[in-house]
DNA sequence: CTAGGGTTAG
């Protein structure tokens, strides 16, 4: 398989003098083929030889750690760094940095990148993607800032991961200005930056001007369509999506797993049954692309939503791939929304077989007893997560106001306007009370009174930075936010409630995807 | 002799 580096290595051994030089090719070599298990070994011999490495052979081997995610051997890798006096080399550093981030320990990836008093345009860029990767994009924006504070000019490699911190975030605010800085620096349009900034407005809320970007484009490729085709997927424009196709089709762009992905997570989400279906049947015999477990989930989705439920257990039993819990998670999604409490109940048990840790499942699973009235039942449930300690993931929403993102948490008193906050809230709920709006307490999982439900249900972090949104922006704009779980069931309704005392259309980002309220309705269509 | 960039389910 590696013939060739097997003659190189072969040559290599016969030089009588070896230098860094040689060593640094010979390491770099097997790396760039892929070979980890010789790439390593030479390293060792390296090590042993006494030649010091250097600044060139270094960072094959840390992102060798990095593609294996050997956080290990990283760190051993590291105190060699050390040991060599490389602390401050920008390409050791870079590497290491983005090693630590793949292996999601963002600390010390910072701490290293903090030992520096002077760090070139790659390593601050390196930063900025590590942030957003393991969640921060805030953090990453602000190292945004402080780079070009240091005199450091941004190209477009940076860029690229602004505009990603700003998709991951949601922060519309922070996009224009991105958006500015790049045309103002005539950084011309590329087809990865340009996909990055169809991906970066649409994730803020705006697929129409994802859309307008998407026009602009002199180059587009595959992936540049199925980005735009996912957009309108997760905005609720199905129909749009699957009108995209034979578009991108006329171009000449074959259409790859991910754009079926998109389409048909597209058709499930606006409900769009035989249009899926078609798609489905027809990519691997027209397009050559085989359905895998995403393919499938997606139609376990679409059927299940749209009410054919033995349809998708049809094609669950059916199926000649490896099913995995978003599968049973697209099942179960189904029955909560068409009350089949049994088939939950199966769906369920194969899903926290699959990951008993996961407290989500039994989230959703409680939730349908409790929309079913299964007290009981739930009961149990509860039980059982108290019993393993097992705790949900905690929601937080963010808003974004005068350019500075705002986070709130349930129950949330940190923020300097709280009070005004909660005022604006109990005000809100009489106007909206008086409109029809009954709060659900079906969505509160936790084993208190009614009154202390109502209270919890009250302080969700979706309503509270509806609340703050609405006393800090002026009347008749939209408010957007972010969540990152799925929105509840409970502010669902409130914030349909909202768009119709206040006048005001909220953009709603939940982990899933946008929900549009306005006058009253939501472009979901409350089918999600 | 070196480095950092875009799309996807639940």
């Amino acid at each position: 398989m590696h013939k060739s580096l097997d003659d190189s290595y072969a040559l290599f051994c016969g030089f009588s003098e070896k230098n860094a030089v040689s060593w640094s090719v010979m390491v770099g070599g097997y790396a760039k083929a892929g070979d980890f298990m010789n790439c390593f070994r030479t390293f060792k011999e390296y090590l042993r030889s006494g030649v010091r490495p250097d600044t060139y052979t270094l960072p094959f081997v840390i992102r060798v750690c990095r593609d294996t995610m050997d956080l290990q051997m990283g760190r051993l890798i590291h105190s060699v760094v050390y040991k060599c006096g490389l602390l401050l080399d920008d390409f050791v550093v870079a590497a290491l940095v983005d090693m630590y981030s793949k292996c999601k320990v963002i600390g010390d990836a910072k701490q290293l990148f903090d030992g520096m008093p002077k760090r070139d345009v790659v390593t601050w860029t390196v930063m900025i993607g590590a942030c957003t990767e393991c969640g921060d994009p805030t953090e990453a924006l602000v190292l945004f800032d402080q780079m070009r504070e240091e005199g450091v000019v941004p190209d477009k490699v940076a860029v690229v991961n602004v505009v990603n911190a700003c998709a991951k975030i949601g922060a519309m605010h922070k996009a224009k200005l991105v958006h500015e800085y790049i045309v103002k620096n005539k950084f011309s349009f590329d087809v990865i930056l340009g996909t990055a900034m169809v991906d970066m407005y649409a994730k803020c809320g705006s697929v129409d001007v994802a859309r307008e970007v998407f026009d602009g484009l002199r180059e587009k490729n595959v992936i540049t369509w199925s980005a735009m085709i996912a957009a309108y997927g997760y905005h609720g424009q199905g129909n749009k999506a699957v009108d995209m196709f034979p578009m991108m089709l006329r171009t000449g762009i074959l259409p790859n797993k991910i754009t079926f992905v998109s389409l048909l997570y597209a058709c499930s989400h606006s409900g769009l049954v035989e249009e899926g279906k078609q798609l489905f049947n027809s990519m691997q015999k027209e397009y050559g692309v085989k359905p895998d477990i995403k393919h499938f989930t997606c139609m376990v989705d679409l059927l299940g939503r749209a009410g054919k439920i033995d349809d998708s257990l049809k094609l669950i039993e059916d199926m000649a791939v490896e099913k995995d819990e978003g599968l049973w998670g697209a099942l179960l999604g189904a029955c909560r929304i068409h009350g089949r409490v049994e088939l939950a109940e199966m769906a369920a048990k194969s899903l926290i077989e699959l990951q008993p840790e996961n407290a989500g499942h039994y989230v959703l699973l409680s939730n349908i007893y409790a929309k079913a009235g299964k007290w009981k039942d739930m009961a149990k449930i509860r039980e059982l997560m108290s019993h393993q300690k097992l705790k949900k993931v905690p929601g937080w929403t963010w808003i974004e106001v005068d350019n500075k993102i705002h986070r709130f948490s349930v129950g949330d008193h940190t923020h300097p306007l709280s009070k005004e906050i909660y005022e604006k809230l109990k005000y809100l709920l009489k106007e909206l009370e008086i409109s029809g709006y009954v709060p659900d307490t079906n969505f509160v999982l936790h084993d208190v009174d009614e009154e202390l439900k109502l209270g919890n249900l009250f302080s969700h972090s979706e309503k509270l930075a509806i609340a703050f949104g609405l006393i800090s922006t002026p009347e008749q704009s939209t408010i957007r936010i972010m969540k990152n779980l799925r929105v509840c069931g409970d502010c669902h309704t409130f914030c349909k409630f909202v768009s119709q005392v206040t006048s005001r259309v909220i953009i709603v980002r939940d982990a899933n995807r946008f929900h549009h309220f306005k006058e009253g309705a939501c472009s979901c269509k409350d089918y999600w």
